[in-house]
RNA sequence: UGCCUGAUAGUAUAAGGGUAGUACAACUGAUUUUGGUUCAGUAUGUCUAGGUUCGAAUCCUGGUCGGGCAACCA
């Protein structure tokens, strides 16, 4: 056996499980509402789930937690099974809650007939203030007395849409002085005379989360039903259920939900940011949405490292989006095309150039030996970057400065002769005189410098937008800062440029090409680009050890 | 005041009575035609007080701190 990786605490549970023959394959599910588009943290979960059940040869069922209509949408379904898929994984059932309300209200009525559950007329005001507090025990009113006859009739009426909304509700007679309060007689069917997306106004009783999931996994044979902490108190529930229906015993298991710096996670918030236009869409590349960060050039690949690097278990946490970060650059290293991109140009005219143009062949990937490579018009006046020339150069900067030597990536060693300003004193220019014998791949000059910077012909080059996102908040905890989370909003999230200068290559390259400009970060061509205006979205950014060194000063 | 749950470097995550390890982040240095990549190295940790034991991150007891629980949401 090569090493082994440890296992984590559900991994060992399915183990034992298979081991003792309680289960002989497993089956787990992915079950979100469809009532808002899914998001890094769900990632999490897909790929445990789906992951498991690779790993041990079972199967995973994606299915829609659709019990409330009034909440979900067709246009939710649509994105959520997009962005399953475009992570990589492959349901073997797509599956709905609604699919089985005939059967969960049969399973609803035997609980009646077992005089389990009782039909409850009193306002959730009252149902609330009878159900006590953690540390008082709540009290049973008279409708608990109801028989299972007068039950059996109510709740067919209830579902024949004899009563308007909250009139009644389904209540199942467990323990009202529980130090679980999810135990204290919860409510298992409402009344909503509201349109669902899926069996339109078929029916005007809806089953609670409590009742409809537990039951819905047993429908399924989920062996194993892996949910969030905040699921914990829910067991007790739902075993009972599962215990006093007979019905296949599905175990739940809870594991800590993904929490990232400086982003937030919960649907609630993600909407807000959406409506109120403080980002521009569900798939803003700045948004933890999977479809965000789709757009953003995020690799598939790279999310399921990340999921897996994270690992599970059980106590909260905060992940340094640092990491994504870092799965993303490891990924995108190997594969992205390199190529030039100057975003705030200097022009540099090479005084002793004299040809109208060369061809200069540069490596598309100096990580792939196979990656090939391209050709650069280089001319007499190309464009640099603004930052990599001062006029008067601290320690350590390897850059271009007056009398010093760097070279032109993938052309020749430059030296720097002079600075032209305009009548205002700024820099409009700098003259340069390059070294013939340094051409890249035939260097015979015997020089060496310590700095390459990236280049254009500004003849040949061609104007692109490039937008640069940074992080979305300027706080690491965003859900625990103090005051309203959209007042740490980072103001500076999404900078534009409209009017870099690209190599000449980039006119031919596609959608879904990742690219590295070269220096400055990798890039993906964003879904507005158009054949008469280029844009990409910065993915992530290279690391920056000089940007770390001025930083200290 | 009750119940449930958790606690290992800065952040995550292993070690399941026997050397506290790994990754990211940080810091040094080497290599480099990307201040990228790669490579080598450094520093930093078992919440606390007792107990059991030859030996405790691990088992026991008490405490402390964090999270959750009283939606006709999921």
């Amino acid at each position: 056996m090569s090493e082994e990786k440890s296992l984590n605490f559900i991994e060992e549970i399915i183990e034992a499980d298979l081991a003792t023959g309680k289960h002989q394959s497993i089956t787990t599910r992915f079950p979100p509402e469809p009532n808002g588009y899914l998001h890094i943290g769900h990632a999490k979960s897909i790929c445990l789930n789906f992951g498991l059940a690779n790993k041990y040869g079972g199967s995973t069922n994606l299915r829609f937690d659709d019990t409330n209509p009034v909440t979900e949408d067709t246009e939710y379904v649509e994105s959520i099974k997009e962005d399953v898929r475009w992570l990589g994984f492959e349901w073997s059932k797509e599956l709905y809650a609604s699919d089985y309300f005939d059967q969960l209200y049969a399973l609803a009525m035997q609980l009646v007939e077992k005089g389990l559950a009782y039909v409850d007329d009193s306002t959730s005001e009252e149902i609330a203030t009878q159900k006590g507090t953690p540390t008082h025990p709540g009290t049973r009113n008279q409708f608990a007395q109801r028989t299972v006859e007068e039950n059996k009739q109510l709740f067919l009426d209830m579902k024949a849409g004899k009563y308007p909304d909250g009139a009644k509700v389904l209540r199942v007679k467990i323990d009202m002085a529980s130090p679980n309060m999810l135990l204290r007689d919860p409510i298992i069917y409402r009344i909503k005379h509201a349109h669902h997306h899926r069996t339109a106004d078929a029916w005007c009783v809806y089953p609670m989360y409590d009742f409809a999931h537990g039951q819905s996994d047993s429908i399924e044979k989920i062996t194993h039903s892996i949910c969030t902490l905040e699921f914990v108190p829910h067991r007790d529930l739902y075993d009972w259920c599962i215990n006093q229906l007979g019905t296949f015993p599905s175990k739940q298991y809870e594991f800590a939900r993904l929490n990232m710096t400086y982003t937030v996670m919960s649907k609630r918030k993600l909407l807000q940011l959406v409506n109120e236009h403080l980002v521009n869409g569900w798939d803003d590349p700045r948004m933890s949405t999977i479809s965000g960060m789709r757009r953003r050039g995020y690799p598939a690949a790279a999310i399921r490292e990340f999921c897996d690097r994270i690992g599970v278990a059980k106590r909260e946490n905060l992940i340094d989006v640092g990491l994504l970060e870092f799965c993303v650059r490891e990924n995108l290293n190997k594969t992205a095309q390199r190529r030039m991109v100057v975003f705030n140009p200097l022009k540099l005219v090479i005084t002793n150039f004299d040809n109208e143009l060369e061809m200069l062949s540069s490596e598309n990937n100096p990580e792939d030996e196979n990656g090939g490579a391209r050709e650069m018009p280089f001319c007499k006046e190309l464009f640099i970057e603004q930052e990599d020339f001062m006029e008067v150069a601290p320690k350590k900067y390897f850059r271009l400065a007056p009398g010093q030597m760097v070279r032109l990536k993938s052309a020749y060693i430059i030296k720097c002769d002079e600075v032209i300003k305009d009548a205002n004193g700024n820099i409009t220019e700098v003259h340069c005189t390059y070294i013939p014998e340094s051409r890249s791949g035939s260097d015979s000059s015997g020089i060496h410098v310590k700095g390459t910077l990236h280049w254009v012909s500004a003849k040949h080059a061609i104007q692109a937008e490039v937008r640069l996102y940074d992080r979305l908040f300027k706080v690491e905890d965003v859900a625990n800062a103090e005051g309203d989370f959209k007042d740490h909003i980072n103001p500076d999230s999404l900078q534009i440029i409209s009017n870099a200068y690209a190599e000449p290559a980039l006119a031919k390259d596609t959608m879904d090409q990742q690219f590295q400009f070269l220096r400055k970060g990798y890039f993906v061509i964003d879904k507005e680009s158009n054949s008469t205006k280029l844009v990409f979205n910065r993915t992530v950014t290279l690391k920056d050890a000089w940007a770390k060194e001025v930083k200290k000063g």
